[in-house]
DNA sequence: CGCTCTCTTGAGCCCGCTCAACGACAGTGG
DNA sequence: CCACTGTCGTTGAGCGGGCTCAAGAGAGCG
């Protein structure tokens, strides 16, 4: 590991998309205790970087969402991708800890963190929701310690894969919205490796893949499962 | 990695130390509306077990606790080690997600999550305290993921040691509670590799071991700091 | 049709792993 | 008192999974 794998995805995207739109919120009414509102990203853009004053928090509508860190030497990880419902952003002090990106298009709410406390003391109901979205995420980055820690690569994509199938698949097959990159910095793993692993995959009739690479048939969840350890 | 490194540490204890005792609250109204109480723990006895009803969750008190995960063929990663202060085993769901064992001799506090969706309700600031608790160990899986996922046997080390340090250190030396399969487990790892790791730090001049090898001086903090990344 | 981006594939290397042995203690019992 | 036993940590030798370096094939787009 001389350059320790410090390739990034570049995430240039196309002038004409860099621009984003503030959407109407669903009900913009200006009542709104937690004063909501809609936000599009184009694909490759950020909305916020580690080290941004944390005034917000998000919820995933529509599309993919990664949050990122860097290291120094610009190895990177990437700690979960955010669906819609999923909540992230949220911090403790007063500075995003990683960086957010969006992978595909995609649309977010973004709340107020100032009025986060009071909101916890005027709506417990909704301070519930947001302890019960905080106790989920703490619970998907304890899997996923287990799975950087402990499972081998062929393990760490077969757990992706079934993962990313119960959150986003249709008739057993899966339309990963991400790039190799992301796949390898998500699993601590080269683009090589993602690659080399999923064509073997395909050789043991584990999986199909479609000509763009991107569309995953599970052809063989059960052989699947018993790599998910 | 035929066999996966799932050597596991023996946690087998005497046999005089098996029994818990309950210790007397520190202020033991009944009316405390946290309903807690205090409870000591032996070196190697284990406070919950993954898949365990959920019924408390913990705060430590004194010494160290640790959170485990097993795969199913016994590979084995440690989540986190518990310090003075730090809260664990709150859960979403109705069962605990890991094992919690005593590294040391420990005292933790004991609440009851029953409580806890009313407490939202009637006291929003302990709601508050328990969300920035979350927030800090969401923090920390963060930071850990890098760490796991993208970093080197040195790295790993070095940012272990400097992390236990401030938590636990005094006068530029941390006397480590744990033994070294459980800082390789937590650092994915292997205890070869912990023990090499550190041996080679002695000899790079960054680091000295007393003679049971778990005091340790931290002889050139900046060095271990570039390590950091 | 050239340019860029993404993904795949090959060849070879190295970091951290496996397997193995050993030393230092601590506890235990004859 | 010392032999016996189990635990914990260290060290050596050798291997291999996933990495690096490199090249090339498709797909999409202006």
């Amino acid at each position: 590991m001389s350059s320790l794998n410090a390739r990034t995805a570049s995430t240039r995207v196309p002038a004409g998309l860099l621009a984003f739109r503030v959407l109407p919120a669903q009900r913009p009414q200006s009542d709104d205790p937690l004063a909501r509102r809609r936000q599009a990203f184009a694909r490759g853009q950020e909305l916020f970087a580690e080290g941004d004053a944390a005034e917000h928090f998000y919820k995933a509508v529509s599309g993919t969402v990664r949050t990122v860190k860097l290291l120094s030497d610009g190895r990177r990880l990437i700690d979960a991708f955010h669906l819609a419902g999923d909540i992230f952003g949220l911090e403790k002090g007063e500075e995003h800890r990683f960086t957010a990106e969006a992978v595909d298009d995609a649309v977010v709410e973004v709340f107020r963190r100032s009025r986060f406390t009071s909101l916890l003391h005027d709506n417990p109901a909704f301070g519930g929701q947001l302890m019960s979205a905080m106790l989920s995420s703490l619970e998907r980055a304890h899997e996923h310690m287990v799975l950087l820690g402990r499972k081998t690569a062929q393990e760490k994509i077969a757990t992706f894969l079934l993962d990313m199938a119960n959150r986003l698949g249709r008739n057993g097959q899966v339309e990963l919205p991400m790039q190799r990159t992301d796949i390898a910095d998500h699993l601590g793993l080269t683009i090589e490796t993602v690659s080399r692993t999923l064509t073997q995959m395909v050789r043991d009739g584990l999986i199909r893949l479609a000509a763009t690479g991107r569309t995953i048939v599970l052809a063989n969840r059960a052989g699947l499962q018993e790599l998910n350890a």
